[in-house]
DNA sequence: TCAGTTATTCATG
DNA sequence: CATGAATAACTGA
């Protein structure tokens, strides 16, 4: 499990990969841009690491644009259960600039059903932006949760021009 | 295995 | 509009 971290506008990311792609993907703690230096960038324990870290960091300042990434580095989603893989995989086929509700989501796996599952699925999405767990929405217009806060869910929504 | 929990939703009053 | 039940799946013990 390699760790590293990767700066931009919005803070210092962390990413970590392991020997099949990208496993985690988190938020700046805080927004003030931290001081944090890469971790593990030197010794590039997996082929084609250094690649997933530039692929990362492209795709990741893609998102946070606006723009949906052109290339994604591979996922390492073997964590979770079958249900959150199906879930996670449903997220990003939504395009960037919709939204979907719980309960649509929980349709297009096939568990129409199970509308709060996917919500608890939404949150152990370890791979915050690029899994968009922040495009779902509970269908009374409300915000719903995010792993690393509203704010956050607010802010990657405003940055693709959705109005809440 | 099972009780407790959940980033929901729908029907009621 | 507030409340409560229903519902599928995760988590921890």
């Amino acid at each position: 499990m390699e760790k590293i971290f990767i700066d931009s506008p919005e803070g210092a990311f962390t990413a970590c990969f392991t020997e099949r792609g990208l496993a985690r993907l988190e938020c700046p703690a805080n927004r003030r841009g931290n001081t944090l230096t890469a971790i593990g960038a030197g010794h590039s324990k997996f082929p084609g690491f250094a690649r997933w870290k530039k692929l990362t960091a492209k795709a990741l300042a893609e998102a946070l644009a606006g723009r949906a990434p052109r290339n994604l580095p591979p996922l390492d989603l073997s964590k979770g259960s079958a249900f959150q893989q199906q879930v996670w995989t449903a997220l990003q086929q939504i395009p960037a600039g919709k939204t979907q509700t719980y309960a649509q989501v929980a349709a297009t796996i096939r568990r129409p059903l199970a509308t709060r599952a996917v919500g608890s699925a939404c949150g152990a999405n370890p791979v915050l932006i690029l899994v968009p767990c922040h495009r779902v929405l509970p269908k009374n217009g409300g915000l719903g949760g995010f792993s690393s806060g509203l704010k956050w869910k607010r802010r990657l929504l405003e940055l693709e021009g959705v109005r809440v």
